[in-house]
DNA sequence: ACTTGGTAGACTGTCTACCAAGTGCCATCC
DNA sequence: GGATGGCACTTGGTAGACAGTCTACCAAGT
């Protein structure tokens, strides 16, 4: 009965702090359904019914429609004219595809980053791979996938390119949607990538930040090729009964 | 009065011919709004009222108001809620990062290219090639503009990433709009260098593909700033009285 | 057994009407 | 001149209606 309640919204921009702006609903419908998505809850190829959903989320017609729209314009579902959503199921190159276009997004980033990095954004950095390198020694997964995330988010950010940020954020949702059980595998190599890309941003070598994310996610593609070839027979059906799997990955 | 007409479909997808499917009028209202907002129709700044473009297409505020959406989330217009959309005005560095991001992904989609190309996409490429550098040698900048974007476009398609095939379109189409007139000034050098890069192609040379389409658009790149800096005083109203001023580029 | 034709139900796509709340603007007032 | 109050306009969201289309299923015909 997963209803909707008043959205929070980003966390801190700093300096003008615009007064509470009632997030419009179909936002909000939005981010519940990715995270229905995400979680398992709408299973892969289901059909998504429109009034079906507003009742769920205790809303009308009109905000689910935009949602279920925005969520096809972004790949989460497909929509079929006349019959109507469907959760996306992802072709198995797909995953592929995705992360190549990461690395290059990625890779861009950082040479951006390189090129634009303050004291305090290195900084920034260095406790990052710190406190991530300490989450993964002690074990724990979700804190490290977590700093992980923000690491590879704050780095997009600095390189100041709205664009690449964008593209990135949604490639990297997607990639997390649909490729969850790799964190465990990669993890020291990882952090041991992580600081010297962290390294080369804080040199300012451009090229070097750039490569050594690059050959970072090249690694974590491989993984994925190396743990696919693992996982044989791509049964159909894998699961018969599965609910709230939900798992995260370190890239 | 441009009243929307029944839209036509992609061209010629070989074997299974579907049939007309009736495009969605949300799907038509995007297209008919872009174009008007790339010709100049719709100029930037305009407030764009649902009801009024709703009137002005013929259908009512329902298929205007998902289409505005999509604008929205593409970046084509802002959404000020209570109020309306605005044409989006670019901030002046927004072509410069928009460039950068273009730079990343297609020097990537050149990368793939290199590696995947067929010998009937390098015959096409060549072809282009050919085809282009004669259209400017005759100064018909249309046809070596339009020959241009084919040219790009088929590199990226020929990556075989539809990621990167969407994002680039996507950033392609911004670009074009909000970056007209750089067309002219480049084009001998344009296409020296597509023909090098065709030559790295077809030798499945991936970094020196890659290498030569990052330069290649790093120049149209400079160029851009070139031009910027010759226009000084970007005087916040230019032209007074301009209706149906379109011109396109050459990358 | 396989095709054809018909029927029924379910959803979407679109339209209309309506209301509440928010926004910008303008005239008025101090 | 600058603040204030009010007004018109616009969106955001709801409800209901209706046609067109899609899927599934069943029955009859070959």
């Amino acid at each position: 009965m997963t209803t909707i309640s008043a959205g929070a919204t980003d966390p801190v921009s700093p300096g003008v702090r615009h007064v509470k702006r009632p997030t419009p609903l179909r936002e909000s419908v939005y981010e519940a359904l990715t995270e229905m998505i995400i979680d398992g809850t709408l299973e892969r190829g289901r059909h998504l019914v429109e009034v079906e959903l507003a009742g769920m989320l205790g809303v009308s017609r009109q905000p689910v429609r935009e949602a279920l729209q925005r969520l096809n314009n972004e790949g989460w579902v497909d929509l079929r004219p006349g019959f109507g959503a469907m959760v996306h199921v992802p072709a198995e190159d797909e995953v592929d595809q995705l992360l190549a276009a990461r690395a290059a997004l990625e890779s861009e980033s950082a040479r951006l980053a390189a090129r634009h990095a303050t004291k305090e954004d290195v900084a920034t950095l260095r406790e990052l791979c710190k406190v991530g390198t300490a989450y993964h020694e002690a074990g724990d997964i979700d804190g490290a996938v977590r700093t992980n995330g923000e690491l590879h988010s704050l780095i997009t950010q600095m390189s100041g390119n709205r664009f690449l940020v964008d593209f990135a954020a949604q490639v990297d949702r997607r990639v997390r949607w649909y490729y969850t059980p790799v964190a465990p595998v990669r993890g020291a190599a990882s952090w041991r990538e992580h600081n010297r890309l962290v390294k080369a941003i804080s040199e300012g070598d451009e090229d070097k930040a750039a490569q050594t994310m690059r050959e970072h996610t090249e690694h974590t593609r491989k993984a994925y090729h190396d743990l696919q070839a693992g996982t044989a027979t791509p049964d159909p059906t894998p699961d018969p009964a599965p609910r709230p799997r939900r798992r995260r990955t370190t890239t």
